[in-house]
DNA sequence: TCTCAGTTGTGTGA
DNA sequence: TCACACAACTGAGA
């Protein structure tokens, strides 16, 4: 190739013009032309699950129609990410925008290399696992065409790869890891700031035939009304490379008031460093996962997820922030908890990612993964070992509890609210993200993680995988976190935040006159109070099709219906925290071959949750089966036991209490025949009452 | 081998 | 509001 560079600048993982590595190195090569585009990925479109809030978030223009009492804080406009970055690059160029190419980028690549004679190809580093492949793929294709590629990280603090040899080789498992092995680096570079002018595109004209993907499977089936029609034209339906509109997605609408794009995200990202108190103090875990509007943490992870916000822009304004703040003689908050601590946590899940592949997001073949025999196991493939994206219904108790958990109907308000929020808006506070967790797994229904990991990766804004993986492996105390008796109460804990329910009467309306005292219990309510508070408690919160989706019953005269709880919580926590000691004591990972080979369930003989197995309920138990999946070595960590602990608690005790009825609350894991170590605990008492008032994003 | 820390638990009693 | 006990995990570091 002679002459001056022509570049295809590849979007991807970064839709901004600021703090961009990947685009200076684009821009620094002086081309004759460079074309922004963005590949229409079918992989997204039909195999990720994206509900239609992210696809809002992403890339539609439309209008904020819902929620306009909270439009100060989250302003309407037509924006969100692609087109946001589109209008940015056009005020840089009035030639420019973001050409948006509705084609596989491993097919139709190679072909914009020859049709628009491309000398260089830039992107920004991607260390997910389908990324990897796809990239791998494009690199060997652009070789072939005599193309140059060049890749530059920007997406995280640190180069995955490079946190992971510094880490030894190894995944990035504690945030202790992440700051040596970050030493071992070198400091964050500061971020660079906007291209102020772009070279023009090149003749654009496009004379080569689409492959059209295959859209089945298509798992998003779900979240369309109408028809998708995205890869109708190769460049849109007018031929423009628009992006493209919801009707061309033929998405269902979305709903939250959240919206995304660059300028959105810089301009919120001034007004949290503009506090400079709260910039400097952050502290996650003293943030409230009750507030709602605003909320109490940034929520600028969904425009870290888009690129829309550097990562290293955030890390710097807040470190420069706090700096400040230290010289006025005040004292900022430190890592983990404060805002730099939240984006190392980040690098750290990007790390485990970056080392372990596909793998790191499901536990069958997972080195790092403890296994458990959770209710609802993902089935695998036996050609690919990785997990298909279906399940064994294990016990249809525990497909209940998961289709009520995931559409907010387990009458529990506090879960309910959080998950219909989740639904409604894509957000969650991330201490909310650890109540339904913990519900779902460890602390309630012992269903598999990877089922909520799902629904996560559905409904999340700021869906990432590494850190959705990494985050339910923390909080299914199978990965990261290990202290599972330490458990989530559904009741107490949001009474700690929000005490009068404010939360719960926003996202459940049915409660919302329900009495103070009652409103995280109602089921404790007299009926006199719940008729007074027009929501009477009763049922399993089905719909009038027997299913979970649609609207609950109201009943004459507007008496509203919200549901019995779907198990008594103590009883359950009980069972989960004998279940999870037990799985401790097995100790396998998932890369066991008995994991892989179903030969696990000999050590496991009274099934998942041990003898107490079902719960108060006591519904069918199903027989779990159908994995299996490939072979790859490994086997039991070294110095793990293998020997089974009695799980020793007595049926009868479970049997105890009705379902919906009065409990007495009392502490289940007391044992007065047990002499502890006083003093040792004394020191851990009070480190643990100094973390409660410590304080912290990891969204 | 031992000690102790670990972003984010709960309930009780002073 | 605070300290402590509860039951007991792993990983880092001495």
């Amino acid at each position: 190739m002679t002459g001056k560079p022509r570049v295809i600048y590849w979007f991807r993982t970064d839709l901004r013009l600021h703090d961009s590595p990947a685009l200076k190195a684009a821009l620094d090569l002086k081309p004759e032309c460079l074309y922004p585009i963005w590949c229409w990925d079918p992989h997204y479109v039909y195999r990720a699950r994206v509900g239609p809030n992210r696809w809002q978030y992403l890339c539609v223009e439309i209008p904020l129609e819902i929620n306009k009492k909270k439009a100060d804080f989250f302003p309407p406009g037509r924006l969100d990410c692609q087109s946001d970055l589109s209008k940015s690059i056009t005020k840089l160029n009035s030639k420019s925008k973001l050409f948006v190419v509705r084609e596989a980028p491993q097919t139709v690549l190679p072909k914009l290399f020859k049709a628009w004679n491309i000398s260089h190809i830039v992107f920004e580093k991607d260390t997910d696992a389908y990324a990897r492949e796809r990239d791998e793929k494009i690199i060997e294709s652009a070789k072939e065409a005599g193309v140059k590629v060049i890749v530059k990280t920007g997406r995280t603090l640190y180069d995955p790869d490079e946190l992971v040899k510094a880490n030894g080789g190894k995944p990035t498992m504690s945030i202790t890891q992440v700051e040596h092995a970050a030493k071992k680096i070198g400091e964050v570079p500061r971020p660079i700031p906007a291209p102020e002018s772009l070279p023009d595109p090149g003749d654009t004209t496009l004379d080569i035939p689409q492959d059209r993907p295959s859209q089945e499977p298509d798992i998003n089936k779900i979240q369309r009304s109408g028809s998708e029609t995205s890869y109708n034209k190769l460049a849109g339906p007018d031929s423009s490379f628009s992006v493209p509109t919801y009707s061309e997605l033929g998405l269902k609408p979305a709903t939250t008031s959240h919206r995304g794009g660059e300028t959105l995200a810089l301009a919120a990202l001034d007004r949290i460093i503009a506090n400079e108190s709260y910039t400097a103090t952050f502290s996650k875990p003293s943030t409230a996962p009750t507030a709602f509007s605003p909320p109490a943490t940034t929520v600028l992870s969904p425009h870290h997820h888009f690129g829309s916000l550097s990562v290293r822009l955030l890390y710097w304004r807040a470190t420069d922030t706090m700096e400040a703040y230290r010289k006025k003689g005040k004292q900022p908050s430190t890592i983990p908890t404060n805002l730099v601590g939240q984006l190392l946590f980040r690098d750290m899940y990007f790390g485990a990612q970056a080392a372990l592949g596909y793998a790191f997001a499901q536990t069958v073949g997972n080195s790092h993964c403890r296994f458990v025999p959770w209710h609802l196991p993902s089935t695998i493939s036996p050609s690919t070992g990785l997990t298909t994206g279906s399940y064994t219904i294990s016990s249809t108790l525990h497909e209940t509890w998961f289709q009520r958990w995931k559409h907010g109907r387990t009458g529990f308000p506090w879960i309910d609210a959080l998950m219909r929020q989740l639904r409604l808006e894509g957000w969650i506070h991330h201490l909310g993200r650890h109540a339904v967790a913990c519900f779902l797994t460890r602390g309630g229904c012992y269903i598999d993680w990877e089922r909520g990991a799902a629904v996560f990766e559905e409904w999340l804004l700021d869906h990432e995988v590494a850190c959705n993986s990494g985050n339910w492996q923390w909080l299914a105390c199978v990965a990261f976190y290990a202290q599972f008796y330490r458990c989530y109460s559904p009741v107490a804990f949001p009474k700690k935040w929000d005490p009068a329910g404010a939360f719960v009467r926003n996202y459940v309306p049915e409660l919302a006159a329900f009495p103070e005292k009652y409103i995280y219990e109602p089921w404790r309510a007299p009926v006199l109070d719940q008729k007074k508070a027009k929501c009477l408690v009763k049922g399993e919160g089905r719909d009038r099709e027997g299913g979970y989706e649609g609207a609950l019953w109201e009943e004459a005269g507007g008496m509203k219906v919200y549901p019995k709880p779907m198990f008594d919580f103590n009883e359950r926590r009980g069972i989960c925290i004998e279940g999870l000691k037990n799985a401790y004591h097995v100790g396998l990972y998932g890369d066991d071959d008995r994991v892989k080979n179903g030969s696990w369930r000999e050590l496991f003989p009274d099934g998942a949750e041990g003898p107490t197995e079902g719960g108060a309920s006591g519904d069918v138990e199903g027989k779990m089966g159908e994995e299996g999946g490939k072979a790859r070595g490994a086997g039991i960590k070294p110095g793990k036991s293998t020997k089974r602990k009695n799980v020793g608690m007595d049926e009868t005790e479970h049997e105890a209490q009705e379902l919906g009825g009065e409990t007495k609350g009392g502490d289940h894991r007391t044992d007065p025949t047990k002499k502890k170590k006083t003093k040792k605990r004394k020191l851990q008492g009070t480190l643990d009452g100094a973390f409660r008032h410590g304080g912290s994003e990891k969204e």
